[in-house]
DNA sequence: CCTCAATCTCTTGCATACAAGATACTATAT
DNA sequence: ATATAGTATCTTGTATGCAAGAGATTGAGG
């Protein structure tokens, strides 16, 4: 009989909790979420992504993205416009608060990497995110 | 600029995601969760914790558990009971039909475990395990 | 015995998450 | 041109997850 403390999705949930609980801290100063804020910086990486490319893109489902893009719309960090060629698609994309905020933001997700990850060597860091990625598949 | 691809906080939150739901699909036959899973090998470990117990060996707020613990026993796996010597504490024990599935849940889990490390090593599984602890402590 | 701080549980409010179905629009085949 | 299959988004319902506060009970000190 495996003990929780041994199963590895008990392990992975509980590192998981403590990741977002120190991102959350980090984040706190711009009123953002740790999904908020990976909503976008996908849309640094590429502006003008339509909901469903953002959804593939960081993992999430539409009807989870519906919730967190109207919360981003009211705070300001983003804008929905309709796409012109395809009546279907909703494209975002950031505002100028939201530019103007990406250093200090890529600033803090930078600080919580260090954090979490202090007591690794380089290659002990690049293992672990093998490993993550290696998990099923 | 990091990509949120390098960032760790989102490759455990998606690993997390994978892991989660492969073991969802084991104990669907069930009708049992993962979390609802989790919270009955707590009580396997050791019957009639308190809910505060439980909270604290399963890293679980108690506002996350009331949800949790009220599904279970509308579902027939555990029975709440006040403690006679302090009327604060409410304790939980599992009910016969939570003894009976325990074996087939345990092998549910070992078969998650299994799925999910299909493509590590003895060694690296061990490693993992490691860098899953040692995350920020 | 009484007060008060500590503890335990519960409730409310907000933010993910996903399944499943509804709706709207596009593209394809006839 | 139109039926239809496919795609994109949205909505609803259920289940976590945490912060903050309310309510009940206990225990320690005076």
């Amino acid at each position: 009989m495996i003990s929780y403390r041994d199963n590895i999705v008990f392990m992975i949930a509980k590192a998981h909790q403590r990741a977002q609980s120190v991102l959350k801290g980090h984040l706190q100063a711009f009123g953002l979420t740790p999904m908020q804020c990976l909503f976008m910086e996908s849309l640094w990486e590429e502006d003008g992504l339509s909901v469903g490319e953002i959804g593939r893109r960081i993992a999430l489902d539409t009807a989870t993205l519906a919730g967190i893009l109207d919360r981003m719309v009211t705070a300001g960090w983003v804008r929905r416009e309709a796409d012109p060629d395809d009546g279907r698609v909703a494209r975002v994309y950031l505002t100028d608060k939201a530019g103007s905020a990406m250093t200090e933001l890529a600033a803090s997700i930078e600080r919580t990497n260090n954090e979490l990850l202090k007591s690794f060597s380089m290659e002990e860091k690049l293992l672990f995110k093998r490993f993550l990625r290696d998990i099923k598949e």
